[in-house]
DNA sequence: TTGTATGCGTTATCAA
DNA sequence: TTGATAACGCATACAA
């Protein structure tokens, strides 16, 4: 039912070697000769076979990726520019959801040895020892994702997170807050959530605002059910707050949804600044403002860095992608204090 | 640097049948060759090559999902779905993100059939002839997901979509609703976008309220956009509409977003409900009340007959999943008229 | 221009 | 309990 190259030569007189040529455009047989082939392959509808290509080739045309968590949309994005450009150099992608376990993690690492992937994208978490050490004996290029590694030399892709909560502070500031809340995600998540928190101090220093530890308040994730936990402690703690700078999307609109609760208007009453710009953040009402991270951009760039790594089987520079402040609904301006 | 069984086989002073057979978990040798031989694959840090493997066997562990569109956390529910089942049976997934395109559709069937995949998930889409009978040469078992076929024997798992909007409609007639807007998807999507416009019109029919074509619009897709654009005609044709459907959350979110342009408070003078119940729901305010899919266990389901199907090389029934209502705030009860 | 033969890393069949 | 060896479907060095 499954014809291969031998019935394909069978069928066109030839042998399997002239076929191989034809099909990988070597050069080596006569105009007629590939024509006919041509044809017979398309009567027999034939396919060659990935799997033994693979073997001999020692290729496999197939990425790995590997993302913490399939929830919400901040994953989708990036996986969606990764498939592009993917797809464009004829490969696949092989997606693994870690859940944020190491032992799945190594697991999936083993899988993805075993299938002989060319390389792996390796989104959010942290890039451990044991990870880095397993991926480094299978001798194929990896990239970070929205993350990046002291430790090792490995490239990465992600933006300044300090710089985007320092640009997102700042925002606020510049419209006339001085009384500026934090909500974050886990006080362990050094990657990301701590460095967003670091711009937020940063700017606050910078603008001779007192940090106050009863402003800040991390959690353990960033998501929509954390950003009301954290806004209720806030609402607690700091009830005279004007404005916050949410780091994600989803705590972002856990907090509106509080401030709700207290019948406090967004933005009237206080401001809430987002972090992703993710789809959500348009929908919402009101619309909020967020820092742009350009998640699908993001994606693609780490896929080209991978398959240019592949080629030059050299580290290729790292990538800072630039963040950005998409204006919308949710941040009041005080009093006509907008400098600039 | 990279290990073959040969290796083992060497180091072990055994034949590579018995590493093989060791591997394998077939019978025929000493526990302590197996000891031996199993201590060598660890000092090693051997694994088989998946590839050989699947030459040899016809057997990948491979899955393809074809699914059109990666924007909002449709599609993420249930890949997240499919994807854990998948891991639990030790196989992968491969994601293939069509964008509604016929043409990426047939390229990515043939990259499937090329690596030799196991099976296949067409999520939402039509299966057309083209797609049925290229996957049916392949001769590897497929289901569809959120989607199914009067043509074909192809076995789906989905909810009924024009039950679906049959409920959401009688929701709203039963809270006291009796002029009521439908906002849909578009009007050639027969297998979702009409069904649930179906039941509407059913669901109307069986409670004596007259059908009006100026009360319902169609979109070109389920978006947010749509939302909008379908919210804006219909309070222009239709204004005095106390509730509408929307066969999707993010229509429901793009409605509810002009509702409020034009100053009408949801639900006290517009209600709304959705459909899919998605994670943006519950973020949005007010909190939306939705039809709810069981996104992630419809895609684990589909997972699941896919293997099925893969051990008894039959055909499995296919799965009507339930669908409920999720009642949140974006629904308001007319004058206590509500029923039961 | 074309064909033969070998090997890629496995599993499976047969002998031993 | 073991070990040669032939497949699996293809690419390629070498011969013709």
């Amino acid at each position: 039912m499954k014809h291969t190259i031998k019935d394909v030569a069978k069928r066109a007189n030839v042998s399997i070697a002239t076929v191989s040529r034809i099909l990988n455009e070597k050069d080596g047989y006569s105009e007629d000769t590939k024509e006919m082939v041509l044809r017979v392959i398309e009567e027999l509808g034939y396919h060659p076979n990935a799997i033994a290509r693979g073997l001999i080739n020692n290729k496999t045309h197939t990425v790995g990726v590997l993302v913490p968590s399939l929830t919400g949309t901040f994953a989708t994005e990036l996986l969606s520019g990764i498939e592009q450009v993917t797809h464009e150099v004829g490969s696949n992608v092989i997606v693994c959801y870690t859940e944020f376990q190491g032992v799945k993690t190594m697991k999936y690492l083993q899988m993805l040895n075993e299938k002989r992937v060319d390389g792996i994208i390796f989104i959010s978490a942290e890039l451990t020892e044991e990870y880095y050490s397993y991926v480094e004996s299978m001798s194929i290029p990896m990239v970070l994702l929205c993350s990046e590694s002291d430790k090792y030399q490995v490239p990465y892709v992600r933006v300044n997170d300090r710089a985007g909560g320092y640009t997102a502070t700042k925002y606020l500031i510049d419209n006339g807050h001085r009384n500026i809340g934090l909500i974050s995600g886990s006080e362990d998540d050094v990657l990301t959530s701590v460095q967003r928190a670091e711009g937020y101090k940063a700017a606050l220093i910078d603008h001779n605002i007192a940090v106050n530890e009863n402003n800040m308040v991390f959690n353990d994730d960033f998501l929509f059910e954390d950003g009301i936990q954290g806004m209720k402690t806030l609402m607690e703690r700091a009830p005279d707050l004007t404005a916050v700078f949410a780091a994600s999307d989803e705590l972002a609109l856990g907090a509106i949804s509080v401030a709700y609760q207290y019948n406090k208007r967004v933005p009237e009453d206080i401001s809430v600044i987002g972090y992703d710009n993710l789809r959500l953040a348009e929908m919402s009402h009101p619309p909020l403002t967020s820092v742009s991270q350009p998640l699908n951009d993001m994606g693609a760039k780490a896929a080209q860095m991978l398959f240019e790594m592949q080629e030059s089987k050299m580290i290729t520079p790292s990538c800072i992608m630039p963040h950005q402040i998409i204006e919308r609904k949710s941040v009041h301006s005080l009093k006509d204090f907008k400098k600039k």
